[in-house]
DNA sequence: CGATAGATTGATCACCTTCAACTGCCGTGG
DNA sequence: CCACGGCAGTTGAAGGTGATCAATCTATCG
């Protein structure tokens, strides 16, 4: 048994690496077993069901988080989904073993709270950009918070490395996915965005974010 | 020094508590002081703004939560403010004296991960909240989310037990005042919600959930 | 190669914002 | 203590934004 964990790499480093397939489900909420995830490579997204079975995206997690962190800590009503949107690579830990290791070691429980609260702060920012009222509004800043958290630079461009498709922006925007498809268009008409290899390339995000602030704005020409 | 705390009541136990009047800032993005505090009494609202100047309500904070937990854990960009909205007690520590006391202690420390965890427990129901696309759905699920967080039982009623404004609830779900007057009228007029003493009363919870479903539903009457 | 999911495009119309005018409420200062 | 100012709430009317529906097209995967 390892007690030098320093990271949280080093914490799952025993653990064997699972391999899941793009678009599998690896945490429902009728789910009994109780393990901790960490993601190694890939990409996860969280989300919830309405009544219609409309996906209600939350994060997309990636290398170096883990999950699912409230059904661990706090006993709650499970509604929330994980689910693969890369061909990814996941180790597990018993919930017991996790918390035996965490409670012992102020060291690793130290870095794991900040951890967790890197993934508080992804969620309030997502909170923080659905609270736009206009459509163009929540698009470009989810945009502009993907490139954030996923981006890449290219000289002067980002290279979104996440894998989206326009109805994960809908689902996650709460926006139709035929006035994504509009408003996507629109942005690459004035030349803000393109494509390239499947990802979605910010062209010029100074003129991106100006174009947030005008479009929240009644008095624009 | 007190070093046998065991939960955050204990932790702050030796602050002095300051009180802070209805509707003052305690926390602006541009503060350069870096202390956390702990909320004795009454209630604090967290929010950023858009460039207009629109508020764009978090969450409400309420006794036994500490704050601001992002920019106390990790370097960030400062744009959220904390307000109280009632007259209130709160408790501050220096920053530094407050890492110090729980990296040297894992018992507190998961105390206070676990404190965190709820935390963002609270912003994830909000995130998701705001993903129904039709504004009277996420105003009954904001007035549920309420009565779960704040909401005092009364026989078979419920008390929402938090100042909260109209103004309030259109800044936390990304719709017009006078778009919240009227839906709330509507739910007042269906019997499933009323006022007592300047507090929203939730007059039949199950009505009010089934209401929820069906407003989502397309195919309904 | 067929099946399934995502994307595109156009037309229609409902929902909700906006604007405006008015009322009510509360805290502050003279 | 009252008057005032400002913010919150109400109500109505009008117009725009974005949802919905439908038809077609494309891409991906077994």
């Amino acid at each position: 048994m390892k007690n030098t964990s320093k990271n949280l790499a080093d914490l799952f480093s025993e653990q064997h690496p699972r391999s899941y397939k793009k678009g599998q489900i690896i945490i429902r909420p009728d789910d009994t077993s109780n393990g901790i995830f960490y993601l190694e490579k890939g990409h996860v997204k969280s989300y919830s069901l309405t009544e219609q079975g409309e996906q209600k995206n939350h994060i997309i997690y990636k290398t170096g988080d883990i999950f699912p962190l409230i059904r661990s800590f706090i006993p709650t009503n499970r509604s929330v989904f994980f689910e693969t949107i890369d061909n990814s690579t996941l180790k597990m830990m018993e919930k017991e073993y996790f918390f035996t290791t965490i409670k012992a070691d102020a060291q690793i429980l130290f870095e794991i709270t900040k951890k967790i609260i890197e993934i508080m702060k992804t969620h309030i920012e997502r909170l923080d950009g659905l609270e736009y009222t206009k459509a163009n509004s929540r698009i470009i800043d989810y945009l502009l918070f993907l490139a954030d958290h996923f981006g890449k630079r290219k000289g002067k461009k980002i290279l979104i490395e996440v894998p989206i498709t326009h109805k994960d922006i809908a689902d996650s925007t709460a926006i139709s996915r035929e006035t994504v498809s509009r408003e996507i268009e629109e942005l690459k008409r004035k030349k803000l965005i393109g494509d390239k290899n499947k990802y979605i390339l910010i062209k010029n995000i100074k003129k991106l974010e100006r174009e947030l602030k005008l479009q929240s704005d009644p008095k624009r020409l």
